[in-house]
DNA sequence: AAAATTAAGGTCAGAGAAGGTCAAAACATC
DNA sequence: GATGTTTTGACCTTCTCTGACCTTAATTTT
């Protein structure tokens, strides 16, 4: 088996054991499955994405950490399908027509979805494209997964 | 857990003891915390600013102090002198601090709270410096702009 | 009263401790 | 052999802690 796939389920095994949460320390995870710290990073980015229903917070410096939490769908996993919806980038209009829809459906209140515009509209991502789809697309599944 | 995680507790503890003030002696806590003199002012300077909602005045000489003050954001449509706060960049932890603030007075939800710290992570906003903290500062704005 | 001493707190740069990024190389798959 | 995935390493950024040196205020000495 590859080491990501061995490192993989050793990290959910850890999370289910933990209860959906969990702490990890870069250095002594690659130390303990001999390879490059990076490699966790590789691991990370592939299998805990939001698309997958993983929200990743970390810190560097003296005391640092990777805090991995897997989000239980409180909505039967219709926002994790909008999430898988997204891609890599999106314009703001198609981005309006999600949270339009999750305003109907009341997933949202009005002034949620105010804040989600407000977030993510070209006022606010003041970049040059193909940046600023890009960062939205990562703004808005990083918000959907934080509701979920 | 770091000592400055654990010193910034402490401070924390002491101010909601005491009602949203305190003074300190930055020596006598150095001695409580075995650490030098100059973490003291770390740990403030970090955790106790201005943008996080907190005032803080020392005197130097004899019979010295540091004094911290916790503001409470004036009631109702204040957000104008949060804006003023962000400024033209802004960090996440300072955003986080404000944000924290809003949700402890009751100007925002707890779920507006997290939307927005969704929006203004490190994750969301995968930008390289200096242009994380600008993009941050226009998000931050636009988003207490609109719910204003 | 001026000078000296003592008692605070402030600043800043450097070292150390983590995690992040990116592209090239290696490996798989079709 | 082209394409996709994994592994690796060089280099980067951020956060924390420390110590040397500085400034200010109160107290004591002369």
């Amino acid at each position: 088996m590859k080491l990501s796939t061995v490192i993989e389920e050793f990290i959910n095994e850890m999370i289910s054991k933990e209860d959906g949460e969990i702490e990890l320390k870069r250095n002594e995870l690659a130390v303990q499955f001999s390879c490059v710290p990076s490699q966790i990073n590789y691991v990370i980015s592939t299998r805990f994405s939001p698309e997958r229903g993983y929200i990743v917070e970390s810190r560097r410096g003296g005391g640092g950490y990777i805090r991995i939490t897997k989000v239980i769908p409180s909505d039967g996993g219709d926002v994790l399908s909008l999430i898988n919806l997204v891609g890599e980038n999106i314009s703001f209009d198609d981005a309006k027509g999600m949270i339009k829809n999750c305003f109907d459906y009341e997933i949202l209140t009005e002034k949620e979805a105010k804040i989600i515009l407000a977030a993510i509209n070209e006022k606010s991502l003041s970049l040059r494209q193909p940046e600023q789809d890009r960062v939205r697309a990562k703004v808005l599944k990083n918000i959907l997964i934080n509701i979920m």
